[in-house]
DNA sequence: ATGGATGCAAACTGTTTGCACTACT
DNA sequence: AGTAGTGCAAACAGTTTGCATCCAT
């Protein structure tokens, strides 16, 4: 099992890297909005990541959060999610399996991961003749009361 | 096969009894969106809808235009899908066969039905020991150039 | 030194809300 | 008659944008 600090180790490497290829300024903000994304377990919004980083006394802006979310989820070290109409929900994703989400009535998330998904994917690749990069699952329900 | 007249009568019935047993009010407004909806194919958001329909000379507002679409997913007469960040977009969903979507770089949108989705569904609620009531699922991909 | 990136605030966009008025029951 | 539902405009929330400044290169 890897570390904790050896996995932002590995990432710091990674944005480095794409920070370089795509000729990009390797500013402190982008660093310390990795650490800290990399610090959280599960989904955070902007604003939580935004005002986190402002108590910590770490002086950001929203721009900069907007812009450096954008980046990372293009980089894939960050991922995306709208649970709720109108929200973007984040979550670190490098090093993690990648998992789907149930949400429940109480807002309460779960993650699951069925490999099934992964034979419509290429289902729908080959029915459509299209390639397919990513996808979403959600399912809504309900805790079940015994 | 069924006409389309027939499907719109269905619906306003199905809106009837709905409204009826919710002791809601039949009011005019809510006729003229579900059928506004119903002779649409395909995906739509608020303001089409809304110019559409003042296009057409038909008073409405936007609250009652949102309103009214809350209502009728509420019923299951519409659907609602955030494709992309931000902006819901509806389709009309009764005597349409339910289906996901993938999602194309130039915003094209397929759609497709598969069976699977039914058993990751059933094993998630026996591993969690939820109730799913409902499902969404996005491919995001690319056309393959031959 | 140069222009990409930042901070700040204002602008934007889709949606929601408050309130006076209308009309369904 | 009573009140749910409407239209309108203002408010709202999350996100984006414009611009002066800063700092990584």
């Amino acid at each position: 099992m890897e570390s904790k600090s050896s996995v932002i180790k590995e990432v710091r490497k990674i944005l480095d890297k794409n920070l370089e290829l795509r000729g990009l300024r390797k500013t402190p903000e982008r660093y310390a909005i990795i650490n800290e994304i990399y610090s959280y377990n599960h989904h955070f919004d902007a604003d939580e990541l935004y005002n986190r980083m402002i108590k910590k006394n770490y002086r950001v802006s929203k721009a900069t959060i907007y812009n450096t979310l954008d980046l990372l989820v293009n980089i894939d070290l960050v991922s995306r999610h709208i649970f709720k109409d109108n929200l973007a929900k984040y979550e670190k994703s490098f090093g993690f399996k990648q998992h789907d989400h149930i949400i429940l009535d109480n807002d309460e998330i779960l993650e699951f991961c069925d490999p099934r998904i992964q034979l419509i994917k290429n289902s729908v690749e080959e029915m459509f003749d299209v390639e397919i990069k990513d996808h979403s699952l959600y399912f809504f329900g309900t805790k079940k009361k015994k």
